[in-house]
Formats: structure tokens, C-alpha cells, sequence
DNA sequence: GTTGAAAGCAGGAGGGT
DNA sequence: ACCCTCCTGCTTTCAAC
């Protein structure tokens, strides 16, 4: 799919604000309301918007801790690991990585010992190696044009 | 902020369809619109909600490389680091965590010879390791009533 | 919390370039 | 293919309760 100047701008303003009104971005793009909501239709078949989600600060909702947990998961517990581990509440990220430790987990908890227990079950399936984060610098930066096109390194 | 069954119910809906309207979003909670309305306000003014943002794909824009970059930053060099590593475009998460890989970066690249170059500059302030994501297989999944009221360990 | 009216927004039809 | 304007029906918002 091809992307000119007005879907990029859509994409950087929707990413930022995901509740803006067809008529607010219709203004942002110089364009019409209906040919603004037709792009973002476009965008959103052709996968390029996959959805939209509300952000949430879990530290407000009494999740204070929140980790990092790498798991060098042995290959023949991947299924449970999978089952077991990744889909608990708690995990909001998990990939599957290259590398020792082959599977990354963000995981928000209540106290330490909420964190300690995770860990233990994660250990279940393989060794861990558990970080703690002391401050989130940059999450879910919009992705704009000039990643893509590689502006980046001149 | 003390939350309520409608409240959760409320976070669940955006955090999952950050688009619904509010007329929609009151059908389900059955109330108001408008008692709907103040009700997401309160969250947003709590900083509970702290925005909206559309999701998008990066393989869909030509972003095919996502890579899990780890930074021992020597402590002298980090301010340099923030300014000039946490600050590039690829960049979509960067944590400050505990452990000897003091940086955490989540990084998408066109290839993986720009990811080369992104490790290079990294480089630059501390020893790097990288990993490939093969698959993500979470990402930020909602939060629920269940994490912050600890029903997942019974 | 509710209702109800006014203003603003979304989505379709139809037409122009 | 892409955009426009107009029109209808929803959605949001504000006031009054």
C-alpha cells in the first residue's frame, strides 16, 4: 500500500489522539470530512490500523510494580509456558525472542510478592532473569514517515 | 480513586475499543450517555485514562525488523544516551530498568542492516545485546479488575 | 443519576474533476 | 481514482430536574 503526505498525517495524528473526530481531522488534513473518513477506512482494511485502544496508567490503578522477565523457556515446555504463563493476567507484552532468553514478558504487579509468585510459576518452564523498571522513558512512540522512509540516518 | 463495577467495565470497553462512542459505551454499562461521559472524564482527569491511540502495524508500513536492544549505559554517558539513542524514531519503548542491562529498547527497523547501524550508535555508550522478535505474542493487553484485585492467585 | 433540546458529527447519495 | 457538497440520522453536550 502507498502512502502519501495526507494518510501519514492522519496516521501521526491518530496515533497521538485516537478519539479524534472525522470533522477535527478532516480540518488537520485540509480536506473534506467524508475523503478524510474514506483514508482512514482505507488505512484501517488494509491493516495498517489495526485498532484503537484507550491508555491506561497502571500505576493509578495500584499496579506500582512493573518488571521485565526474560525466560529461557526449554523448547519441549513451550505449549504450557504458553498456556500457563503468557496468557496470566498480568502479562501485558510477550514475545518471542532470538537468543538465550527466548521469551521477553512485561509483567505489572501489585507488590513484590505478587511479582515473586510470577516469577516462580515463569521458573516452572525454564531459568529467568527478572529487571525491574524504574522509569518508562518512551511507550508506543507513533511510528511516522520518517522511520519508514529513512529519513533516520542521513 | 476508588473504582466501581461500572468504572472497570468502562476502562475494559476503550482499553479493548478506544473508538466507541459514548452512546455505545452507555448500552453497555446501561446508563446515560451523559452519566456515561462524566463517568470516562473522571477517569481521564484521574490520569487513569491518559489517552487514546490508534494501533498500527509496523510490518504493513515496511517496518519488518523489531528488535529487543539491551544497554549497559556507562552512568556518565546516559544523559548523552537519552538525548541521542532514546530520541530516534525507531525507538517505540525505551525502560530504564534494574540489572546489568540498565536500558531496555524496543526498536523497529526497515532492515537488518539499518538495525546494524541503530546498534553502532547504541554501542556508542555501553554494550548492547540484541535480540530479534520473532513473534509477539501479547501486546499491551488490558488491564482487568482481576490484576489489580489479585483474583489471578487464589 | 435522568431526560430532552440544540449543536455538532458521521455516513450515504450524487456529481464534478 | 479522488475529491466535493448536501442531506439525513446519530452522537454529544448542556441545561433543568
Amino acid at each position: 500500500m502507498e502512502l502519501d503526505d495526507v494518510d501519514w498525517k492522519l496516521l501521526d495524528l491518530l496515533q497521538r489522539d485516537g478519539r479524534m473526530t472525522f470533522t477535527e481531522l478532516a480540518k488537520r488534513v485540509s480536506l473534506s470530512a467524508p475523503a478524510t473518513t474514506e483514508r482512514v477506512r482505507r488505512l484501517e482494511q488494509a491493516g495498517v490500523v489495526t485498532g484503537y485502544a484507550a491508555v491506561v496508567d497502571p500505576q493509578r490503578l495500584g499496579l506500582p510494580i512493573e518488571a521485565i522477565v526474560r525466560v529461557r523457556v526449554r523448547s519441549l515446555d513451550t505449549p504450557r509456558f504458553r498456556e500457563r504463563v503468557v496468557t496470566m493476567a498480568q502479562v501485558r507484552d510477550a514475545d518471542h525472542v532470538t537468543g538465550d532468553d527466548c521469551w521477553l514478558l512485561r509483567v505489572v504487579c501489585r507488590s513484590m510478592v505478587e511479582l515473586e509468585g510470577f516469577v516462580e510459576q515463569a521458573q516452572r518452564y525454564g531459568d529467568t532473569t527478572t529487571s525491574l523498571v524504574f522509569s518508562s522513558h518512551v511507550r508506543n512512540r507513533p511510528i511516522t514517515r520518517e522511520v519508514v522512509d529513512g529519513i533516520v540516518y542521513r
